[in-house]
DNA sequence: CTGACGATACAGACCTGTCTGTTCATATGG
DNA sequence: CCATATGAACAGACAGGTCTGTATCGTCAG
């Protein structure tokens, strides 16, 4: 039963409190967050419930750590995106684009959640929200720094737009054919990008393309 | 359905259901389906128990209820929308974007309810689900049809992309600054538009636009 | 008299969070 | 090397509230 090599898990370690918020995350994923009771996260972790109210004052801050490493684990793998296409700005946007778009077409893909979190808890001030906030903020942020290398006009404007397309697909997954995202997040991005090379132009007219 | 326009109220009337209905549609999208209980739907309508459970067999039932109403709400709005500007279709693409980018810029903006329910609920065979589903199902038809008169060389894929950008726009009203979902979802669109009329290029390579 | 409606009590389940008591590994003092 | 203190974790009962859904009874209009 004891588990690691340093014991590490025993006395103060962080064991528990992982196991507690694995669980609880998976849980909160598949069902929703007010859909699963502490019993039940409790239960399936095979901790004690002293143990989650030691570790998580309140199930909102479980909530909210739930979040949090939601947020830590999506930008640790964009990271490694980025790594892996770092060079040409391009490239990098079509890598997280796939990346994305393959996300959101596995089987029991259910949604981005922090979105997810944020439509069951309207409330503003909740813990988990601002956790959700600031993700979304710092997602737009980082797209910036990848519009600022593509040599378009406004790259905060096309930030906004690849966030509202990214959001957008997060939520759409049911209205997709099968691996239809990916394609169509790189070819709208394509159209994105190239139209903020031109210099912008008033919005009403159709002028025509080119 | 449509329960006569004379006595209606009293014996068999609809007064009461549209009643529960309408109060119980500002409860769920203001506070959350799942953070609203029938006892307060009853209280803040002013409707005995007994009458919400007559009318509506079950709270699941209420729910798919209120999505229902909201798809009605929102597509007699759109409908409204086509009538005023339906003769050139790139016009009334921007004028349903402007109807869009102004709603989701309203101050109590939270969201779409379709999109909202469905992340409370994620069991596929939630009868709120369905309603759901259809709703964005139609939401793409529709964008279809009008992309069909955009000569585009792909409108269902124009019209995916739109879905995806106004979804995207739903779940995204946090990041936007004042007024600016308007402005960037019809620029989104005179990209997609101006790309579609191209001859579909390789997604791969940057092309160097026009 | 019929049937919709209001009012209210109730059942049974579930929820979050607390409290008590026990086990056990480690750290420390002698 | 033994004894004791420390504190995390387990186990489970419990409190107090909320939830959905039902059952009962009175009212009132057509």
């Amino acid at each position: 039963m004891s588990k690691i090599a340093t014991n590490a898990a025993v006395h103060g370690g962080t064991d528990v409190r992982d196991r507690i918020l694995e669980t609880a995350s998976e849980l909160f994923y598949r069902q929703g967050v007010r859909a699963v009771g502490v019993d039940l996260v409790v239960e399936k972790a095979g901790v004690a419930k002293t143990s989650l109210y030691r570790h998580f004052g309140t199930k909102d801050d479980l909530i909210a750590a739930f979040l949090e490493r939601e947020d830590q684990d999506f930008w640790g793998q964009w990271d490694g995106v980025t790594a892996r296409h770092g060079a040409d700005a391009k490239a990098a946007l079509d890598a997280h684009l796939g990346w994305i778009g393959e996300r959101v077409g596995r089987p029991n893909y259910r949604g981005c959640p922090q979105i997810n979190v944020a439509a069951e808890f309207p409330e503003a001030d909740h813990p988990a929200r601002k956790v959700a906030e600031a993700h979304k903020r710092e997602m737009r942020r980082r797209l910036k720094v990848i519009a600022e290398r593509l040599d378009v006009t406004n790259p905060d404007e096309l930030a906004g737009q690849l966030s509202v397309l990214i959001n957008g697909a997060f939520v759409s997954s049911q209205i997709f054919e099968r691996d239809e995202a990916t394609t169509l997040l790189r070819r709208a991005a394509a159209a994105l990008i190239a139209a903020g090379r031109a210099p912008t132009k008033p919005v009403g007219e159709t002028s025509a393309s080119c």
